[in-house]
DNA sequence: TGTACATCAGTGAACGCGCGTTCACTGATGTAC
DNA sequence: TGTACATCAGTGAACGCGCGTTCACTGATGTAC
């Protein structure tokens, strides 16, 4: 992290001819243009100028622009499944905990990773044109999918268990439609009579109770034994 | 409508030197570019060149490509709200019709305005960079407030009264959850097992029933005289 | 351990392009009388 | 109804700029022997 912006010239007076991890420093350059300046307006050679390094020397390691953009995508797909994931942590220490977890830590990444989320969903590359961009976006899902499945299964005796996957969909989109209306700082922001995670934890409640979960905090997995403990430790 | 792009060169010599309606019709051209392109790659010299026209000539009608492309979401947003209070019709026949009727026009309005809805919600344009910007896209919100409001009364006896603005909120981030993760032609779509239509309508009333209401379609006021019925005629 | 050589990863100059913007201008339209 | 004039809404040429991209090049690094 110390390709940064600063000093430019210095560094690249010191750090001689190789760069050393080019490929990196514009994958960060970009990352830190995007948040800057949204998707949109950021260019290649900004990035080679941020990286303290001659327009020519990104075609080394990306094809066009599209390409860089589109690793940014995929390594943030990566990211926000292993945030999602140690959120979800298998649904320890019961199921409704765990997923409320998932929520908020949704709401984080994007908060926190601006740059990422939108070069994810607001950048206009097609997820299909990149095969591996696109299996990291379904390993993605794939968290969410799997906590809606754990959830469906508790589903209390006489009432309906729900397709998981249109729940996985619901959710996602709540948590979507939250992030980039409520929990961005950048334009449309609004007056909100709580924060976005409270609004985001609130809509899941609600869209829970609805399906014939309990009303309480905790999923009845924390007490009984339905949903097999956790093997050990850990729980503490 | 007839300022399209088709023969630039003769339409041009045909309608001499003055255009007529040349605002109008960059407005048109930004729109359809913002279609195609998407809101990032729309320039005003395209937008010029789209109505037949010197690119000096929008100088006289915007500001800047900024300006040109805020009308473009405040207008957005006028035939947004427009649409929405069509389909909400003041709560006409009775308040859920009337409300499903509204999450229905919300996809519509997003799938086939493309380029109004990423004017509106994707541009990056700050809201309040505009006040009448921001006003119609107030008068826009207020609408699903509205309805939100009028839901929120029909809550059954024993149940605590929802409040409305967080429904509103909680509805708005379904609608648009749904409408930009699935309901667009553009980029990330996915093999959904059901339209996004169907998708937003059951998730709604799954968060409606988590609210306490009746989980059956029609609302208790379509056969009850709790809502006050429209005065006369139109529903027929 | 040293040397020759291939390969890699950058340089920097150059190009064509389209954009945004300005400018003096001019044709068309509206208005006073 | 006609004329003079002001104003409006467009022209087209020009500019500086930054971008994307190519190219022959060169310094640094790795490897065979």
């Amino acid at each position: 992290m110390n390709w940064r912006k600063d000093k430019d010239k210095d560094q690249a007076r010191e750090r001689g001819y190789h760069h050393g991890n080019l490929r990196e420093a514009l994958l960060q350059a970009a990352l830190d243009l995007i948040g800057q300046k949204g998707a949109a307006g950021f260019t290649f050679a900004d990035a080679a100028r941020m990286a303290g390094v001659s327009p020519a020397a990104p075609y080394r390691h990306f094809r066009d622009r599209d390409e860089l953009l589109s690793s940014i995508a995929q390594r943030g797909f990566e990211q926000f499944e292993t945030a999602l994931s140690e959120a979800w942590d298998d649904g320890r220490p019961d199921t409704m905990t765990a997923f409320e977890r998932v929520g908020r830590a949704y709401l984080d990444f994007a908060r926190e990773n601006p740059a990422f989320y939108s070069a994810m969903f607001e950048s206009g590359i097609p997820l299909d044109s990149n095969s591996t961009l696109l299996a990291a976006s379904e390993r993605a899902f794939a968290i969410i999918r799997a906590a809606a499945e754990r959830l469906a299964a508790l589903a209390p005796p006489g009432v309906p268990r729900p397709p998981a996957l249109m729940m996985a969909l619901h959710i996602w989109a709540m948590s979507h439609g939250v992030a980039s209306l409520f929990a961005r700082a950048d334009g449309a922001r609004r007056r909100l009579p709580m924060t976005a995670d409270e609004l985001l934890e609130a809509e899941v409640l609600i869209y829970l109770r609805g399906l014939g979960f309990p009303t309480d905090r905790r999923a009845p997995d924390a007490k009984s034994a339905d949903d097999k403990p956790s093997p050990a430790g850990k729980t503490k």
